[in-house]
DNA sequence: CCATTTTATATAAGGCATGTATATAGTTGT
DNA sequence: ACAACTATATACATGCCTTATATAAAATGG
């Protein structure tokens, strides 16, 4: 039985930030990357929903958009990301994800998958679906916490 | 029904990493922290483990050592933690929570559960089931990778 | 159609975060 | 006692992130 009092409520949201952030720090530490998460999720975001302005890469990952700019830059140094321009509206800037971006954003998830796949292969049937279903549901609360 | 495919549990790894991350980053920084999530993993670590020495949190969180003194430094400045000595080894350095860091991280978690609590009361109760139990699993998993 | 306001990005400055390498001090084993 | 090991701290470099501000372009409203 799964509380739906305010209490149950408040401390699931704590536990999912908590044990959101440890476990992705922990196994993206693991899979022994030299690039932060928030690059990576940048190069995701890209990857998953095309060519993207800075500042709307800055919203989805909810940081600043002069910290977005800084993480383009490098992304950019390193050529995993390009950036373009808007011919509709010369001040936004378009960045788009590079051969070897894609490239390095899959090796990334080959490293990490392979470091975390044991502990996975471990669980049962329900917990791997119960990991699945979650995976979803953080993503759908992230992008109702990053409307408003 | 879920794939138990060597390619669908490395997508899974690659999901949760990325959603985990992006889910706790979003989420604290809507609850207006000045902390880090480090910081506040480091109070919640001492919280429900007791005095921990600074090893053992750098261990726990996947940082480095130094990482994790660099932490406990400024928490300490801040009087949220404090430092003791193990009568039985000379060398640690025994990290205590303060009065006023378990005050620090109850805000923190008020703070969080506030914004987070309407998107968790949109859901059902088998999704908020999904929740609590993949929380749980977070943690097992984090602590399976960093027994390696 | 120009002046004002708004929007998109970049730059600047400061502090936190984090890694590698190394120093210091204490412990353990022989 | 000496050597090896362990726990923490320090030094240094780089990256990350925020606030405040600058620059340039677009939208608005007389």
């Amino acid at each position: 039985m799964v509380s739906r009092s305010p209490e149950g409520i408040d401390q699931l949201a704590a536990r999912l930030i908590s044990q959101g952030s440890r476990f992705a720090r922990t196994a993206s530490r693991r899979a022994g990357t030299q690039r932060s998460l928030i690059a990576l999720r940048a190069l995701a975001n890209l990857q998953q929903e095309g060519d993207l302005r800075v500042g709307e890469l800055a919203l989805r990952e909810a940081i600043t958009q002069p910290a977005m700019t800084a993480a383009v830059n490098r992304l950019e140094a390193d050529g995993l990301v390009a950036r373009g321009t808007d011919p509709a509206d010369a001040r936004a800037a378009v960045v788009s994800l590079t051969e070897a971006g894609a490239e390095e954003l899959h090796r990334f998830r080959m490293r990490a998958a392979a470091k975390v796949r044991p502990a996975l292969e471990g669980l049962g049937k329900d917990d791997l679906a119960v990991l699945t279903r979650a995976a979803d549901l953080l993503q759908e609360l992230a992008d109702r916490l990053n409307q408003e």
